[in-house]
DNA sequence: CCATATTTCTGACTTTAGTCAGGTAATATT
DNA sequence: AATATTACCTGACTAAAGTCAGAAATATGG
């Protein structure tokens, strides 16, 4: 990887944590210790479960416990057994711990606040803009991609939602029975695949891979939630499903999509698919794409 | 302030001390407490004074002096008394701890590796751009700017750096000699004021003013480091100036300028000066402006 | 109902991070 | 030469942050 490249993302770090590093530790300003102020904050106007809080702020159990504890001597919060599961505990601010709280948002605020005050009107929307920028890269770079159970609640979640838009992009509507099958049985190793892209453990995307035989393979459920789109996570699906077809022998990938979805079109004439003639009779497919040559590209 | 830009800058701050400030504790992956790996990585392959250490983190010297006494210990650091100034101590890695330094910097390396390997090309680059765009917002945002003392040795060296830029810039040379003239004793209340932009803590940019009365005033000595160069800090300036001489009773404000300075007559410009005939003759000056009804506007 | 797993709590710990009040040696100032 | 200041060190202290090993209550799958 580029040196310089590695150096640039090196100073920006340091430039981040010492300008907003700084301001953040002074979540201190609250007169409270910053493990105190953090979990008070992230308990928030609503109240959380401890697990919760356990899980987002990846403490152990007994600090928080003690802390909790802490707080509800001090009357800021109170804690009852879930209505759903009595082992767990919701924790709610009472009305003097949502003062508290509303005193760090509005510290939170303020440091925020001192950030853009010295800069001009259109500084500041550069610099906006450059935040979104990089949030959006950096959430781009934390997506993982990986193998799933295609039976699993989380695959059937997506797909869920994969058919929905399909539903709703369609001018013919989208009934998945009717479209070409891909049973989960068939997705799953030595037949195929199914990827799963994760964000912070929540799944965004997904794509399958079917293996036919006699070198052939096809690419099945490609989709990528809106809020990751742009992102290159299905420029990353695609290579993924790929290397997993090259690695069990599929010299020719093909797959079908529909006209609406021009980004998917794109997508497969960027990566060397060529428009080839129908090879099934899926009502929905209006385009048919086939790769050939990954053998040889070994 | 827009209560939208705050939330977008609060959301920047949690996901980058989510994304980089969790890794970045992982300097932690080194086995050694941050502090301990923080100092160590100060020090730097070629050593440093332990002045320059308690200047750099902020720590006490006792803390550091403990810590640097267990690296000894260790066998990573060496320290001895600076030749100039031997109340001084200056610590050099030894060998073993030039090894551990090149590990930690290696973890460093690896992290922003991490980040940019599973973005491809394009979005590599995209995200360096705004990596750097932001850096350089947050950076305009620490220019604080407040008054100095114009025969101070940093005004004195910021004015040096003032006048070599140009004499670099005119085809003719610059002789501050020859200009129209600018005691610093003229620049101090109640018959002027110098203002010096500052980042962190050094100077990066000046701006003068002297208040010639019967509500006559005039700005001298503009200039910003090209480091700081296109993030408003002039604009900032310029306004702390105006503002100043608002509060002083100043009416008109006037000021030259050479015709090679494009920047600072677009700033004037923009910020209602409109040109006039020649008030001084000051060799170096091509084009004067002046702003009226700085009273009216208060 | 039983065996097992989860979730939280408690108490007893350790480590890390930091502060503070002197003390010593070297240097700067008058 | 006397005095003040600077740079660093030492020892004694504290608060914060975190770890670990159970215990108790509850849930879950058979």
């Amino acid at each position: 990887m580029d040196d310089d490249q590695l150096s640039r993302v090196r100073r920006f770090n340091r430039a981040v944590t010492h300008r907003i590093g700084v301001l953040d530790g002074n979540y201190l300003g609250s007169g409270r210790p910053l493990g105190e102020a953090r979990l008070l904050f992230e308990i928030g106007r609503d109240g959380t479960t401890v697990r919760d809080l356990r899980a987002r702020l990846g403490l152990d159990s007994g600090y928080i416990s003690r802390m909790l504890r802490a707080f509800e001597a001090e009357g800021l919060t109170t804690s009852t057994p879930d209505a759903r599961d009595a082992r767990v505990r919701r924790v709610t601010l009472t009305p003097q711990g949502r003062r508290e709280w509303d005193m760090l948002d509005q510290r939170s605020r303020d440091r925020a606040a001192a950030l853009l005050e010295p800069l001009g009107l259109s500084q500041r929307q550069r610099l906006l803009d450059a935040m979104a920028e990089v949030e959006r890269f950096l959430r781009a770079s934390a997506v993982v991609i990986e193998p799933a159970d295609p039976f699993s609640d989380e695959v059937q979640a997506c797909l869920q939602a994969y058919f929905q838009e399909l539903a709703a992009r369609f001018d013919t509507g989208f009934d998945p029975t009717r479209s070409a099958p891909a049973e989960p049985g068939e997705l799953v190793p030595p037949s195929g695949w199914f990827l799963l892209a994760r964000l912070d453990g929540a799944a965004v995307g997904c794509g399958a891979l079917k293996i036919k035989g006699d070198g052939y393979g096809e690419i099945k459920r490609m989709w990528v939630a809106p809020s990751v789109r742009g992102l290159g996570v299905a420029q990353r699906l695609l290579r993924a499903l790929e290397e997993r077809a090259t690695a069990a022998g599929v010299d020719i990938l093909q797959l079908d999509t529909n006209g609406s979805l021009t980004e998917a079109r794109k997508l497969y004439a960027r990566n060397g698919y060529g428009e080839i003639p129908p090879y099934n009779d899926n009502p929905y497919a209006q385009h048919w794409f086939e790769k050939r040559g990954l053998q040889r590209l070994r």
